[in-house]
This record gives C-alpha cells, structure tokens and sequence, in this order.
DNA sequence: AGAATAGTGTCTCTTAGACATTATTAC
DNA sequence: GTAATAATGTCTAAGAGACACTATTCT
C-alpha cells in the first residue's frame, strides 16, 4: 500500500490496515428516470462484470457511517435516505476462483493489484445491503478504484452482476415492496414537482403490478399530503396533467403509523 | 484455548481459531407462556446483567447455520422459525469497559477466563440479530459457556441487558409489528391446540395495543386457516372456549402473500 | 371535429369498528 | 336463578375496485 489516507477518490487504493478485515458495506442505489425505477452499478476493472457501489469499514466508523460513507462518494450527495436491509453472509458468497473458473475475471488487470490488496478483496466477507433512494438528476456518480465506469440500469433490464450482487438486488426489492407503506419513496425518488402518472408508474416499478389509475389518483390524494400546482404543457394532443409536491412534514409523519393502503 | 473441538455443550471454551473474528450472531427467541409475549434470555457468569443468546461463526459456517447452531444448542429444538433482522455495527457497540466503569462486571471471574479469550471477547464485534419463534412448552433451555442460567422474560419485564442487547430486543420487535402479516407467528409460538383468547393476546402483545374481541375473531376465521376442534373445559364459572387448531399449508400460503389485515 | 390522456363521479361489494344479543358454564 | 365469558349478529361508515363520464389539449 502506498497511500494510507482515508480515500476521497477513485484514484487511490484502500487503506486495508485502518479496515475491519472480513466486513464490508453493499448501497443499492435507487433512482427513478423515464418513467422508469433504477439502479446503480459500477462495471469492474478486471472482468465484464458489473457490481454494487460497496467498500469496507474504518475501525473508527460506525458501519451505518461507512455506508453513508461510500454513497456519498458514489453519488456525489449528501442527507440521502438510506436504510439497512439485510446481511449476507454465506460462507462462499466472494470467492474469487468462481469467476476465474468462468472466465470472466481478466487475470492481468487483477495480477497488476500489489498482492496485499488481492489478498484482501479475495478473503470471506460478510457483506450488509443498504438500500438508498436518490434523485437521479441532482447525482453525479463516479466509479471507485476498482471499477472504471458507472451507469443507471432499469431493474427489469439488470446485467450479470458478481457474486450473489443479483440476489442483494432482489432482496432490496422484496424489502421494500413489504415495507412500502413505511417508506419515503415518493419524496426521495420523484423530482421536486411530478405527475399522479409518474407516482404511479413509481409505485407499479415497485410492486411489480398494474394499478388501477382513478383509484390510485382518488387514494393518493385522499392523503393530504400533495400539493397540486400549475399544469405540466407537455405539448401533447391531451389534456395536460397537473403538477404536484409533497407536503414533507405530513408525508414524514404520515409514513411514520405506515400509509394503510392495500395495493 | 485447551479444547478445540466445536463446542456443543457449555462445558467447553470457543474455539478462537476456527472462527471469524469481529462477527457474531444474536438471537431474539420468542415464546408465548401464560397469555404472554416473552424472550429467552441468559445470565452472565461475570456480571449481574443478563444477555441475548449468541455466538460466533466458524470459518466454516454460513451466517444463517451459525445463528440455527445456536438457537438449537440454546434450546434443544430442531426445525424453528429462524429470520434475520437487523445487523448491528456500532464501534463502540460492545466496549466492555464500560461494563466495568458501571461496575457490573465481576472482574474476578472475567480475570480467571485464560488470556486468548478476554481479548476475544474485548474485541469490536458486528452482531447480526436474528428472531426465533418457538413453542416454550416442547423446549429445555440451557445456558452457555459464558453464562449461569437462562430464563424467559415477559417483553415488557426485561433485566438490564449487555451492551445494546436492549436496543436489539426493540428492532427485532419494530420488524414484527411491520412485518406481522408476512410471519407465521401464530403457528411457532401457540401450542398445537388453542383458544381464540389465547391467539388474540398474541397479537395484542406484538402490536401492543387492544383489539376488540369480536372483531378479531370474526376476521380470523374469515381466513380458512383455524380448524375448530372441541371445546376447553376450564372449570370456570363462564361459558367454553372453542379450541382452534391451524390448517399449516393454507396458513403458510397465506402469509406468503401477506394476510391483508389492518388492526 | 377527433384522438388522446387527465380528472372526477358513480356504483357495488367488502371490510372495519362499535356494540347488541344469544349461548354456555359453574356455582 | 346469577355471574362470567364465548360466540354470533347487526348496524354504520369507510374503502376497494370496476367503470363511466366529463375536461382539456393539440392536430
């Protein structure tokens, strides 16, 4: 290791003796663009691989501080809603000779890590989801030192991911659909002023499900907690949907008791 | 350490060398006695505080088999309702200097453990919580190697507690309430045969709030799940109850769509 | 005018919640 | 009989879901 400072950038490799060895911290970053739910993934130097935006713990961080850590670096945002959701920890869930034997690990690139770092990252770890919903738009990701891009995936069109990286996404997503009506999705996910069309095409992203639009529109507002503005001229041969925001202290107080909605 | 085999007993030191360091794995064992909600918890042998049953993972293990091997020591049961919910990772989390700064830790008892394990148990450690949901009646609790005796709590009688073994108890409870119609709770934690008093209590106890009697028994048996047996005979001076048993594949395909009850 | 989508209204059926009535049981 | 608790019934209000109708926008 040449730089032992706390890394702040891509560029810099990690500071493995200031790091709890066998731990790390997975982000499910969700965002919502198009129309459509999404997640951020990181494409891997050394295979064709992508993975989850994740790091490891300082000994002197809380792990809910390291995750917020990484996030903050991944994104480039601050105060952003984050939640743990489970911890994976299956005894093979990393090895490292899985992807060699498929061939999907360039043995260069990884060969050219000092060989403490290769130790590390091929070592057990239990890893802990969190999941974070972000506003695409005010975000501007930037990969870490071991991959070199970033990019937006619809979660219907996801990549091959490392590890079990697929099941993590996929438990976020039973996580949330189960405590949806505990969870501030509109508020963090949705730009500032949006349609009942976009709530709603949110909501089915996540519940996997056609919902029924009058009755939706009719519930939704029947909350109290959207603010109806002026209307959204799309330039379309239709009549233009109006735009709403979201009242934050009731919508906060609201989903504290859980919105008492079936969908 | 003198012995090195796995432990399966309480006799015999934890074998340092064989697990991973820096995690472990706590878990909330809920019973329902006596028409109450209450936790299995154990007596430390160098403190007046009382503890969740826990443990550590052997290299070997995967995160859910160690948290089973220990709910199964801790009870002699097989086959339970085991689900993670939470994983823990403050630093300062498990400081055992505070103990001794409360005074609550007999220093004496702590001081005869050999050198090897009072380092391991002074370490940082992330604890990943898990809740079991068990039929007291059919267990034979029993304690551990770091620990007296063990006992069942009612959930609002709880001891002091170690380190944030309090706070642990009320996550694992906050993931029930909300998670309440996913989890097979009535199956686990009612004895074979019981009363729709009995079923009511139980609810009452994780949602902490009254429900009104024919209401509850009314939506109940609207499920199809209870298998109305004979009555029960108690000698009191007021009309039998009927005993209910569950019809189990109905039930577990019920709530894996999630019962869609408000209460 | 017509096509497309937004917004609102209506109807039926189900459920929640409050409360009343009837049924058992031991004394 | 009486006291106590269980089981069932009744009523009202609210909600879900299906679908119809009106409003607005641009071509």
């Amino acid at each position: 290791m040449i730089n032992k400072t706390r890394s702040k950038t891509e560029d810099i490799e990690f500071d493995i003796d200031n790091l709890i060895p066998g731990n790390s911290v997975d982000c499910v970053i969700f965002g919502f663009e198009n129309q459509q739910l999404k997640i951020l993934l990181l494409k891997w130097k050394f295979s064709n691989l992508w993975t989850l935006p994740g790091g490891f713990i300082y000994k002197t961080d809380d792990m809910d501080s390291a995750a917020r850590r990484i996030l903050e670096e991944r994104t480039n945002l601050e105060n952003i809603f984050l939640n743990q959701f489970h911890t994976f920890g299956n005894m093979n869930r990393n090895l490292l000779h899985k992807a060699f034997n498929e061939k999907k690990l360039d043995k260069n690139i990884f060969y050219s890590l000092d060989e403490e770092t290769r130790k590390w990252i091929s070592s057990r770890f239990i890893t802990t989801g969190y999941f974070a919903f972000i506003d695409i738009k005010s975000s501007s990701p930037k990969p870490d030192y071991l991959s070199e891009k970033c990019e937006w995936f619809s979660i219907d069109e996801l990549p091959n991911l490392v590890y079990d990286h697929n099941d993590i996404i996929k438990k976020a997503l039973d996580y949330i659909r189960i405590q949806l009506n505990y969870l501030p999705v509109s508020i963090n996910l949705l730009p500032h002023k949006f349609t009942m069309q976009q709530l709603q095409k949110l909501y089915e992203d996540i519940l996997k499900k056609k919902l029924e639009r009058s009755n939706f529109q009719r519930k939704m507002l029947k909350l109290g907690i959207f603010i109806r503005m002026e209307k959204e001229y799309t330039g379309s041969a239709n009549k233009a949907p109006y735009l709403y925001c979201i009242d934050k202290p009731k919508y906060i107080e609201l989903i504290k008791n859980g919105i008492g909605f079936t969908y």
